[in-house]
RNA sequence: GCCUAGGUGGCGGAAUUGGUAGACGCGCUGGAUUCAAAAUCCAGUUCUUUCGGGAGUGUGGGUUCGAUUCCCACCCUAGGUACCA
């Protein structure tokens, strides 16, 4: 055999594992690279070749920037916890832990046999105690810190509590949500309770009612995504709004710095667009109608004071606490009944449902705070409890969904701006003269904008706000598979458990359901009581209101552990601190970080929000994650189908499956080759086959069709890497997945073309061998245009790499190795900087072919990545295009030093040229010198 | 609904700054080699055509000497939409 990959990959993989090739040390005197991969979930369905994607990319380019001399740190670990374990569990009662194991050693196996030069002494799992005691210790962080808009930075919340000391919180300019204010000495006449419940108004994690998706019947609540058309996916069980005391990360303190901070990351647009729309920062004011016959206040923000005199009704969210108490008796039965129908609707299905209009009048009447005017006080399911106030005041005449509201139950729509028709749609332009607004009339909007919110504030009304879109962020999840909290609740004051005695491990459960009382699962574990004494965690019969205090029951979400994963891989074995000072000091952020775009308002945000947090409180000497970010595209599975003809057990072929009635069937892709079926195993495929009859094609073959869709085990489309690897090896793997097409695109996932890839790398491997699979290598000076063909190949590759072009580096080194077989090239100048080049996409044939060309083993790796020369690619003549009319006709071949007076000159002398301009003189002629000539006529 | 991305031959894709549309690979067709096959090598391969040419990058319009590339409107597909990760 001549390219013997799997012997070839076998050997390099275990001298890589044997020699820790890929270990990697702080080390001052290199340059740093740190390349970083989304860890994965350790599904049960083991990885497939989607995954690799992103890992084989940022491998090229981590053992690139080897290559060109840097200290490189390129780790990979797992984010074990998460609902397929917990599901897994419930169903078969096998704890979760030894799914994910086993799960991770798969995977693991699966990753080494792709070349992968990761460092695996840094490997970190989240559901790793090690590894949790720190999340658990950032978490402790967060509740003992506030923010302080005055420092505009996280501060501990003990420079709080020795402000309300001294001054209470009237001067203290903090994000929160406590809505008394105090002195200093009521603040010390307020009991442990009361001061506890203050501070939680103000700690960066803390205690609140969020609304949730409640399911009675599973009593649990469930993600939008676990809810298809108002009942749960598994069940179909009915779903209810809920208000549901749980942690919520103060996230909203950081909008701003959030969305500043994009300005210095290098992330692609889209992203930046995501995220920021995500923050959704909008400017206006709020404002404060009271309602009629004093029964309180509706506050409302909105970004267009400036039309104040247009409200013409306002609508609450259906939730809106206020609700109950201004609905009159007249209209309780209708609002009850409404927002019962709401409860039932996901926040999703309220946004979407943009065309079928609906609300409910309450009775109630506010009071217009310019005009004195009442103002008819609506409910409606277009307006979301958790934006804003959960309150609008509705201008339709400048508003589309306040009109199209209006218009749906006859409420009058007030014109206020100036010569602008109203009676087909809103006017939402930022732009224009107000008109029947009082004191507004005549001004332009940017003005009265100005005016209104000045008169507002004057009145008392309300003041200029910033708003943002961003909610804080849910952070206990009822489940079992999750980082428990180190909390417990004295008297029901949460308090946290010393440094000293973390990690709190996750109790056993006998099961990993929710208990009969609707608590969460960690309320079947029953040593799960906190002594303060003795610092332990003690059963349940214990608690004794003395000592001894119920343990949190929630767990921590999914993207606790991986909002600082990265950290951790820095240092991660470190048992005194999460990272040590000096390692993070040397790494610093992430300079290349490879993962899917659909984390945009996950994940990549919560891990900014922990880095600021971080770098707020001297942990870090960074507040940005990471620096630069690519994000892969999906990889879609290719299915196959045969065609069965109705009612009997015959296949048809696809090209005469018109002629019958048929029943389209997913069918196994590893039996399809070329979407030819193999008949024989397809009968051995499942018993019911077994005696199946076809109608061929006229060639005799069985052709199948196929639909590019989700890959996914019940449509028999998935693609695991291992087949593959096993059939072409992991050379032709990385290869072929990189030459697909641009790193960033979703696309189809097809074998047909990894043939292509293998084949070139045996004609590589031809270019150092003879017929015999002798190595023959010619040294001495190499042929000019070999020189040339590298040449060209270095920039090509070096171009590429630095654009993430994967995809045209592959057509690169396929070019290269043509022409050099063309040429009968065998010079082991040119062949030595071609294996160098080729080592990052295919490290084990490089590897190889370097020990062949008469290098020690191992040292490819860490060699330096070949110089580009221009002087091999200058070219003394041009191919000029010359287009008439910008229609491409002939070409002209002309020196590369003409001037362009000369080569206008002889491409209009030239025979074809006269053809085109049939006798008449030329309108204009364009030439860009060494690109194009373009005659109008 | 909203936010983001994409749409180019039979297929994956290329065209990096507005300048030769279809690089490279697959597939297909024909040929060489072979007892035969595999492998390999050579030639061809956007469509259409009266063989002069004509059309062509989702659709319709616009800007330009010149548009896959820029602008406007629309259609379709995918991802996200706050408890999937």
């Amino acid at each position: 055999m001549e390219y013997n990959f799997q012997e070839i990959e076998q050997k390099w993989r275990k001298f890589w594992a044997e020699n820790k090739t890929f270990k990697t040390e702080e080390n001052k005197d290199k340059k740093k690279f740190y390349g970083l991969d989304m860890f994965p979930y350790p599904s049960g369905a083991g990885l497939h070749v989607g995954h690799p994607l992103g890992y084989i990319a940022s491998d090229i380019f981590s053992r690139y920037k080897r290559l060109q001399g840097y200290n490189v740190l390129h780790p990979m670990g797992y984010d074990s916890f998460g609902l397929p374990a917990e599901q897994y569990a419930i169903q078969t009662g096998q704890h979760p832990a030894i799914t994910t194991e086993a799960n991770l050693k798969r995977y693991r196996e699966q990753l080494d046999k792709i070349g992968f030069s990761f460092d695996w002494d840094r490997e970190v799992r989240t559901s790793d105690p090690s590894y949790y005691k720190w999340t658990q210790w950032i978490f402790k962080q967060l509740f003992n810190a506030y923010y302080d808009y005055d420092a505009n930075k996280a501060v501990v919340i003990d420079e709080l509590i020795a402000k309300f000391e001294t001054e209470g919180n009237t001067s203290v300019n903090a994000e929160h949500n406590c809505e008394i204010e105090f002195t200093a000495e009521e603040w010390k006449a307020f009991d442990a309770k009361k001061q506890s419940d203050i501070l939680m108004d103000y700690r960066l994690t803390y205690l609140a009612d969020s609304w949730v998706n409640w399911c009675p019947a599973l009593g649990t609540v469930l993600a939008n995504d676990e809810i298809v058309n108002g009942v749960s996916e598994r069940g179909g069980h009915p779903v209810e709004q809920k208000l549901m005391r749980q942690w919520s990360m103060r996230i909203k303190a950081y909008a701003e710095r959030l969305l500043t901070g994009l300005e210095k990351v290098d992330w692609t647009d889209s992203i930046k667009d995501i995220q920021r729309n995500w923050i959704g920062k909008s400017t206006g004011a709020s404002v404060r109608f009271a309602l009629e016959n004093g029964a309180g206040n509706i506050e409302v923000f909105t970004t267009r004071p400036d039309t104040i005199y247009g409200v013409s009704f306002m609508v609450l969210a259906p939730e809106h606490e206020l609700v109950a108490q201004i609905t009159t008796e007249e209209y309780k039965e209708q609002v009850e009944a409404y927002q019962k129908a709401a409860g039932l609707k996901s926040e999703r299905d309220r946004m979407s449902e943009t065309k079928n209009i609906s609300g409910q009048f309450t009775g109630a009447y506010a009071i217009h705070p310019f005009s004195g005017e009442k103002i008819p006080v609506w409910i409606g399911d277009y307006v979301l409890a958790s934006y804003g106030t959960g309150a609008v005041m509705a201008v339709p005449c400048g508003d589309q969904r306040d009109y199209d509201f209006a218009k749906h139950f006859d409420i009058a729509i007030k014109n206020i701006f100036e010569d602008v028709d109203i009676s087909e749609a809103a006017y939402a332009e930022k732009s224009g003269t107000i008109a029947n607004s009082d004191f507004l009339s005549g001004l332009e909007v940017k003005e009265a904008m100005a005016k209104a919110i000045a008169a507002i504030e004057e009145k008392g009304l309300g003041k200029a706000k910033v708003n943002y879109r961003l909610r804080d962020a849910v952070f206990s999840r009822q489940r079992y598979w999750g980082e428990p909290f180190p909390v417990y609740y004295e008297n029901g004051i949460p308090k946290m458990i010393e440094d000293e005695f973390l990690p709190i491990t996750l109790p056993e459960v006998d099961k990993y359901l929710p208990t009969e009382d609707g608590e969460p699962p960690l309320g079947n574990a029953k040593t799960w009581s906190w002594c303060i004494n003795k610092k332990i965690l003690k059963d349940n019969e214990k608690q004794n209101g003395t000592c001894t205090w119920p343990m949190e029951l929630n767990t921590m979400p999914g993207w606790a552990g991986s909002s600082w994963y990265f950290l951790r891989y820095m240092d991660p074995s470190n048992e005194n601190e999460f990272v040590a000072k000096d390692k993070v000091d040397y790494w610093q952020n992430v300079d290349l970080y490879i993962g899917g775009a659909e984390h945009a308002t996950g994940h990549l945000l919560y891990a900014r929000f922990w880095c600021k947090f971080l770098y707020d409180l001297g942990f870090v000497p960074f507040d940005e994650p990471f620096k630069k970010m690519i994000n892969q595209g999906m990889i879609l599975g290719r299915s196959s189908f045969v065609y069965r003809v109705k009612d009997t057990n015959t296949f048809v072929s696809f090209g005469k499956r018109k002629d019958y009635q048929t029943t389209r069937i997913h069918v196994d892709i590893n039996i399809v080759d070329n979407d030819k079926l193999d008949v024989e195993a397809f009968k051995n495929w499942r018993p019911e086959f077994a005696n199946a009859e076809f109608i061929l094609e006229d060639d005799g073959t069985y052709v199948c069709g196929h639909e590019v869709e989700k890959m996914s085990k019940s449509k028999f489309n998935v693609q695991n890497p291992d087949d593959l690897v096993e059939k072409y090896g992991a050379d032709t793997l990385r290869m072929y997945e990189m030459f697909l097409g641009p790193i960033d695109q979703a696309k189809p996932w097809d074998t047909k073309g990894i043939n292509g890839v293998h084949n070139f790398l045996r004609k590589l491997w031809r270019l150092f061998h003879d017929a015999e699979n002798n190595v023959v290598i010619s040294e001495g000076e190499a042929d000019k245009k070999a020189l040339k063909t590298l040449h060209k190949t270095i920039k090509k590759i070096h171009e590429d790499l630095e654009r993430f072009s994967f995809n045209t580096g592959v057509s690169a080194f396929m070019i290269a190795v043509n022409e050099l077989t063309e040429l009968k090239c065998n010079n082991k100048e040119i062949l030595e900087s071609l294996t160098i080049l080729l080592s990052p996409y295919a490290p084990h044939i490089a590897e190889e072919l370097w020990t062949k060309l008469g290098h020690e083993a191992g040292t490819i790796s860490y060699a330096t990545f070949p110089e580009f020369k221009e002087e091999y690619l200058v070219e003394d003549a041009f191919a000029y295009p010359v287009s008439f009319n910008g229609k491409m006709r002939f070409k002209a071949e002309l020196p590369t030093s003409m001037s362009k007076e000369d080569v206008e000159k002889e491409v209009l002398a030239m025979e074809q040229s006269q053809k085109y301009l049939e006798g008449k003189a030329p309108k204009k002629v364009i030439v860009v010198p060494g690109r194009i000539v373009n005659i109008v006529v």
